[in-house]
Formats: structure tokens, sequence, C-alpha cells
RNA sequence: GGCGGCGUAGCCAAGUGGCUAAGGCAGUGGUCUGCAAAACCAUUAUUCGGCGGUUCGAGUCCGCCCGCCGCCUCCA
């Protein structure tokens, strides 16, 4: 089996062929550090997430990096709006975002290389450009020249004379062509400044991923990632600088994920229809969160709402409680027994694994791969549901085993990370602190509930558990006596 | 205007020409229960925005139309 990825540049799903046998060379656009960051970054961060953990999963070496940009426009602004200096602005939303990172449970690269650690590199191939006649200066200014790169516009499927035509383009009298961008820019007062060649100045924006990307990856390297939003003008221009850089192949797979919509319109910043992480797992678990990520295909809009959130929470649970529930089986029962499990219900079990790989081979289809979990979580609790007073071995076997594939699994999307019964507890501790009641409270109440069903006082004993659900607490009945649970929203 | 994408049940969503159109959430009926809850079983799209075409066969390919969205300026 070969993983499939669609590759924007062709515009086709293809088989992965690395450059170096079994090693995957990614590199992802990261933040740039101004601001917290809101849900659409961390789909950003869980596909990519998820991606590494697949390919790791299925025995690649992973070398993955994620820069940061924390020399720019919007930093020099906000730097100055806060009466800060744009090292402390970028340092500060650089540790929001890892802690966000890590209360996502988001793995950490291989590498997160910041623009102001790189800038003699970044100077260095501006010098290359220059050579070749790609670019050019312009007092402190040094240009891209966007006419000499005959693939120009080849993977966001532009050509120069269309894009000319658009109305939003300012002409920049000193640019030779009105698509020439930025690789230096020199700087104003009160600005930070590196000594170029070309004067005090920084670096464009798009350049840094070029000259980072080839430090650590070399000059050609597998998957270049980020948002859709970032095919034009950024991973244009970063094709262009690094291919006329460096004369050979740049990136073999480039790979986009879609925006995270709020009723159907882009979530961004200048919109101002964002969330923030924090704001997201103040509500509600990660998991819940990375589910819902994972609830549809990663190039697909996402529209975010509680509703969809509140359902993910359902889901999640549901899966938890089943490998609670098995967990709680013994190992072994009656050798001689026959397995009450049908051959339907353990066919979808045992090939749980496979339908699994061959959904997340075809492009990473997380959608698919979940419905494959779910749908052999339905067959564990019906042949759980089954179990007769002594179960046969096999069926506990077959239980115990489906019940660990489907939380391996699920780990490789990064779910399912929790112990199942920790998971049930910790998640009733969490919205019973929010309450008045204790669970010792509950107890006492359960315990007069009981001594008047013994009574077969009915009527009394609905009353406490009509108290007790109004207080958002369940009660479930069952041999083995009564428990309670947290009602779920 | 240029480029790209989407439209599948009440909602979310998978479906790379061919067995009964995954899965989740919600709903309804049943099993279980003193009654519930949970879980399970059954049920909810003769049909995939509309109209044509290609094909033995189309949700899937092609054309046109309708509706929605994104990029073309900083953006994940």
């Amino acid at each position: 089996m070969t993983i499939s990825i669609y590759n924007t540049l062709s515009g086709t799903k293809a088989p992965l062929e690395t450059i170096e046998q079994g090693h995957v060379k990614l590199y992802v656009c990261g933040i740039t550090a101004y601001d917290y960051c809101h849900i659409g970054h961390a789909r950003s961060a869980l596909v990519f997430d998820m991606i590494v953990r697949y390919l790791r999963h299925r025995d690649f070496k992973v070398t993955y990096i994620r820069n940061f940009t924390d020399i720019d426009d919007k930093i020099i602004k906000r730097a100055q709006e806060q009466n800060t200096t744009c090292d402390e602005l970028s340092s500060r939303f650089i540790r929001m975002f890892h802690e966000d990172m890590e209360n996502l449970g988001v793995l950490p690269p291989t590498l997160e290389p910041k623009a102001t650690e790189h800038v003699q590199e970044i100077i260095d191939m501006i010098q290359e450009l220059i050579a070749k006649d790609l670019a050019y200066q312009v007092g402190n200014d040094v240009y891209y020249k966007v006419t000499k790169f005959a693939g120009y516009g080849s993977l966001s499927g532009r050509n120069l004379e269309d894009m000319q035509a658009g109305a939003r383009i300012s002409v920049n009298e000193e640019k030779q062509h009105p698509m020439d961008f930025a690789l230096w820019k020199g700087s104003k007062p009160g600005e930070p400044t590196w000594e170029s060649p070309w004067g005090p100045g920084r670096p464009g924006w798009h350049i840094e991923c070029s000259a980072m990307s080839r430090k650590y990856h070399g000059k050609s390297f597998d998957i270049h990632g980020g948002g859709k939003d970032l095919i034009f003008p950024h991973h244009e221009n970063e094709l262009a600088q690094s291919e006329g850089a460096n004369g050979e192949g740049f990136v073999k797979y480039w790979v986009h994920h879609g925006f995270v919509n709020i009723k159907d319109e882009k979530m961004s910043k200048s919109l101002g229809n964002f969330l923030t992480i924090r704001e997201v797992l103040a509500d509600y678990p990660a998991e819940a969160l990375r589910l819902f990520i994972f609830s549809t295909h990663y190039r697909n809009p996402l529209d975010y709402s509680s509703t969809a959130l509140n359902d993910a929470v359902t889901g999640l649970n549901r899966i938890y409680s089943c490998l609670a529930e098995i967990g709680q089986l013994p190992t072994t029962g009656n050798d001689k027994a026959k397995g009450a499990a049908s051959k339907k219900d353990m066919q979808k079990i045992t090939s749980l694994a496979e339908r699994f790989h061959q959904a997340m081979d075809n492009d990473f289809n997380t959608a698919q791969a979940l419905g494959h979990i779910f749908e052999v979580v339905k067959a564990l609790n019906k042949i759980r549901q089954h179990l007769p007073a002594e179960p046969a071995t096999a069926d506990l076997t077959l239980l115990h085993q489906g019940a660990a594939t489907v939380q391996e699994l699920g780990q490789v999307l990064g779910l399912l990370n929790d112990d199942p019964a920790a998971h049930m507890e910790k998640e009733q501790d969490q919205i019973l602190s929010t309450m008045t009641i204790t669970p010792d409270e509950i107890q006492a109440l359960i315990d007069q509930r009981n001594q008047a069903r013994q009574d077969k006082n009915w009527a009394r004993a609905d009353e406490i558990r009509d108290q007790l659900l109004e207080q958002g607490i369940e009660l479930k009945d069952d041999a083995a006596g009564t428990s309670w649970q947290v009602k779920s929203n």
C-alpha cells in the first residue's frame, strides 16, 4: 500500500515517493507572531500534526520544520501600538503559541527556525538572485524580477497578464513590474534593522522560508504545507525564489488545507470573526476540537459552531465510554463456550486497521478513517451488550483486542490519549467542579433512593432521580447497582 | 474580470464508473428497566442542486444552468 497525496502544483493525487528512501522532509509555514492564535491556526497545526503522526506510523522518518515569522510589517506596527519592541512582542506570542500547541496535544516539530536568526542565509540567497539577474536593487530595497522566472504563476494557476488585470494591485513606480515583490526592505527609523549590501534593512516576507528550508532540508525536499491562502502570493514567490536561486526543483508535493469558517465565512483577523484557541479550549476538551477538525477532509472548508463542537464531545465520549466498559471486563471466561459475535461484526473488528490505513493512505482521509472507528465501536458495544453471564473467552479476547486497536489507531490521529476510565472521570470532575453538589451528597441521595426502591416507594425514588437530573446528574441502574454520571450538554 | 473549490438525509459528513449511497449528531418505534438513563435492534436519501450528454452501467466523467464560498492585498 502506498500513500497518495493531493498536490496543489499538479492538481492531482499522486503516490508519495520521497527523495530519500523512507525519509519525508516536510516544511510548514508557521505563524507570524504578533497576536493570539485562532482556531484556523489550530486546524493548520492539527492537520500537519496528523500527517506527521501518520507518516511515522507508516514507518517513515519525518523531519518536520515549522518556522516562525518574527519580523514583518504587522509585528512592527503592533509593537509600536503596545509600546514594546518587536523582539519582546514576537517572543511573547511564540510563547503563547507553544502553550496553545501543548494544550492541543500537538507534537513539537523537529525544528522551529525564526526569520531573525537566519538573516545571513537570507542575504546570501538574495545576492545569488541578483547575480542571476533575477532580482534588482531600487534604493535600499531589493525586488524579485517575476518576468525573468518562466514558471511564475504555475503553483496558483495564474499568469502575469491576468494578475495585472486585477484592480487591487497598487503599482509601485520604482518596481519594474507591478508583480515584483520585495526580497529586502530598507528600514525606516525606529524599525529593527540588519546590515546588508543594500544598506540597513530587513527581509521581505517570502524569502525567509526559501532560505530556511534550504538550510535545513536542502535545495529540494518532499512536502511543503500551509493554508490555502498561502498559495498566492507566499508559496508562489517562495517557489520563484528557491528555484531561481537553486536552479533545481524546489518541492515535490504542495499540501494546502482549507479554512475554518464561521457561518460560512472565512474566519480571519481582518474580518474580526475569529475565536482564539484558548477561548475554545476553555469550553471544550482538546480532543473534541481534534475530532471536530478531522471529521471532514483537510482540504474542505470547515464550519465552526458550538453545535458541531458539542457533537464532537458526544462522539468522543461514545468512544471512550465503549473502551471504558470493555476495560472493566475480565480477560478470560469460559474457554469452551462458543463466541457470540457474528461473523460480520468479527470481520469489521479484525479488518479495522486495514480499512483505517486504506482511508488514511488516500490523501489522509480522516473523516473516512473515523467512520471506520465508529463502526467498530458500534460492533464492540453490540457484542458486549449481548455477552452472557459466563462469556466465552473468544468474545472477551475479541473485545479487548478490538478496543486496543481502536485506541491505538485513534492515537495515530492524536485522539484517545487518555485512559478511558480516567477520561470519563476527568470529564465528570470538570463539570462537577462547576456544580454545587458533591459526589458524597450524590451518593447519599442514591442510597436514599435505593432504600425507597427497595420499599417500592417509586414516587420518592423518582423524586430523587428527577432532583438529581435537575442538577445535571444522570443515574444508571444496572445489575451491579446504581452509578451516576454528569449529564452531557 | 482572472483562477480554484463546493452543493449527498433535519444538521455535519465519506464516497479515486459497477456489490444493499460509510460514519457522527438529532428524531421516531422497540429490547432492557418499577419508570428512566446508557447500550443494542429497527427506522429516517429508490436517490446525490437542475437539465442534457458519454457509457452496458454515473453521486462519481463531459457540457450548460442555478446557488454558495475562497484566492487575486496581510492571512492558517
